[in-house]
DNA sequence: TTGCTATATTCCTCTTTGCGTATATGCTCC
DNA sequence: GGAGCATATACGCAAAGAGGAATATAGCAA
C-alpha cells in the first residue's frame, strides 16, 4: 500500500467518514449504516474498496463483519490518519458522525469485537 | 476548496510530484516538463486541474506561466502539504525530482518569478 | 430443512479521470 | 504582418469510480 493508494482511498466522502470512525473504534457494517445513514450496498462497497487496498481489515464474528484499521500501519498511513483527524476537527458532518457513534455505543448491542472504545 | 478536493488533487502521482516541487519554489511549465520528464500536455492539464480547484495559482510572465502555491492557504491544505513532505522523505522518485530541481535552478535561466528558492 | 439477519456481489448506467494527437492561443521579436 | 516559443484547449478513447436494484452468500435459530 503506497501513498497514492492512501490518497485514492481518502478521496471519497463516505470513505473519509468510515476511516474517521475507525480511528475511534472497530465497527460492523450495520453500525456504519446507522451512523452514516447510508444504504448497505454503498457502505459495503466502500469497505471492500478500502479492504482491497489494505486500509482496513475485517474479521467475521458470527453474523457480523467487524472492520478495523490494521494493527500495524506504516508511517504514511499513520501520518495521514492523524492529519485527517486534525483536518476534520470542527467539521459538522464528522462531528455528527461522532455523536451518532456515541449513541450507538451507548446502546451497547454490538458484537464483542466492535465498539472497543 | 474543501478537504475532499485536496485529496482528489493528491491522488495522482504527477500532481503529487508537482505539488511537492511547489513546496520548494514557484516554477513554470517548462521546468516541470524537464524536472518530471513528462510531456507538456500532461503537465499542463494537471496544472489546470490543480488550478481549477484552487490548489495552485498562476501568473503570466511574458511567455511563461509561473505556477505557485497560493500565498494564503487554509489550514487543511497546509497540514496536508506538510504531511506530504513528511511522507515522501526518502522516496526515490521525489528525491530525484529535487535533484533535478537543483540542476535546473543552478542553470538559472528562469523567468524572474520562478525559482525563488 | 426453513427462515431470518447481516453482508457481499453482480449487473447496469452515468460520470470522471487520464492520456495522446492535434490544434489553438498568447507573447515576443523580427 | 510572420515566425517561433511557451502554454492551453479540444477531441476521442479507454479505464476507473460511484451509485442503485437485484441477487447471492454466510451464519444462526427453530
Amino acid at each position: 500500500m503506497d501513498l497514492l493508494q492512501i490518497y485514492q482511498c481518502f478521496c471519497d466522502s463516505t470513505r473519509l467518514r468510515i476511516l474517521h470512525l475507525l480511528t475511534q473504534t472497530p465497527l460492523c457494517v450495520c453500525h456504519f449504516q446507522e451512523i452514516l445513514d447510508e444504504p448497505q450496498v454503498k457502505i459495503s462497497k466502500h469497505l471492500a474498496y478500502l479492504r482491497e487496498r489494505g486500509m482496513v481489515v475485517a474479521e467475521r464474528e458470527q453474523n457480523w463483519m467487524i472492520y478495523s484499521l490494521p494493527k500495524k500501519r506504516d508511517a504514511e498511513l499513520e501520518l495521514n490518519l492523524q492529519c485527517l483527524q486534525d483536518c476534520v476537527e470542527g467539521d459538522p458532518i464528522f462531528k455528527r458522525d461522532l455523536r451518532n457513534l456515541a449513541k450507538v455505543s451507548a446502546r451497547s448491542d454490538a458484537p464483542a469485537g466492535a465498539l472497543r472504545l
